[in-house]
DNA sequence: GTTGTGTTGAGACTCAGTCTCGACAGGAGT
DNA sequence: ACTCCTGTCGAGACTGAGTCTCAACACAAC
């Protein structure tokens, strides 16, 4: 299943956004989207199905989206730039890197090893990210035997 | 006290590589650097210097100390790229937004929170990166009373 | 000296992301 | 209806990080 454009949708309205067709479109395109997606992936999906929206209107609808915290920015062990829909809460993602999927994770006691690490260096620490990589339940099933 | 360009150079040159003059320079660059840095920075001292080093030459030894893990990659806020010099073993980093200054964390039971979220996803999780921002004690010192 | 490998600098190139600008859409007020 | 005004749009120029290519060079081994 992938991830609800309308939970997009509504978050562009509520905050008092303009619902227009480029922005529906890219939404849409961004719930078809299974895994992680770069700006140039929503780009190319809105080219192959004929949708004539300006690169500027796609980089424009990213960056509403990250400001609505609908959508978040992860940083690929290539050094690339995706972007994942997720919900608007404080979480950490983890990425398959066989078929891309990602999935979000909740603190799980990290909260825990920040304040410890705040408390030994003396930082007062104000944000952090945790990205996880690896294999999916599916993948690592799928690959059994395979070199 | 900035980090050791040694330990850079000896990294170099035990990985079979030639320590030639462009790579000492930039290794006498990054180690007078106090935190990160970026690809920019490095040419943009290397220009002040009056050292006559490619641009390409810089990303190449980046790239080079990243492959020998006396660098890593960081990834800060703002989406840009930065560097640090950093011991070859695995840890996290906590950047100072004032500064600049990065402190080098150890695990501090991260591991633990790794493990339980693959017990719980069911995903093997191969890799994970911690990245740190907030404040160092010098900069909390130092802006009492500011605004 | 010659050969071969590793390294270099210059510059062209690519690609993500930004900026600018003129056009347009639609609601509010008249 | 007309006119503002604000938000949004597309096209295309632009920037800046990082890559690629290629001819030249350095140096060790022969």
């Amino acid at each position: 299943m992938t991830s609800d454009a309308s939970a997009l949708n509504d978050a562009i309205e509520t905050a008092g956004h303009r619902l227009t067709g480029p922005r529906l479109a890219a939404t849409r395109l961004i719930a078809a989207h299974e895994g992680p997606f770069t700006a140039a992936d929503l780009a190319a999906a809105a080219e192959a199905r004929d949708l004539r929206i300006g690169r500027a209107t796609i980089f424009r609808a990213i960056d509403l989206l990250l400001e609505l915290e609908v959508i978040e920015r992860l940083d690929l062990p290539t050094g690339e730039h995706a972007y994942v829909a997720c919900r608007p809460a404080h979480h950490h993602h983890l990425v398959c890197s066989g078929c891309g999927r990602t999935v979000d994770v909740d603190d799980s006691g990290l909260r825990g090893v920040v304040s410890e690490i705040a408390r030994r260096t003396g930082f007062r620490v104000d944000d952090h990210r945790l990205e996880l990589f690896g294999q999916c339940p599916s993948c690592l099933a799928g690959q059994v035997g395979e070199p």
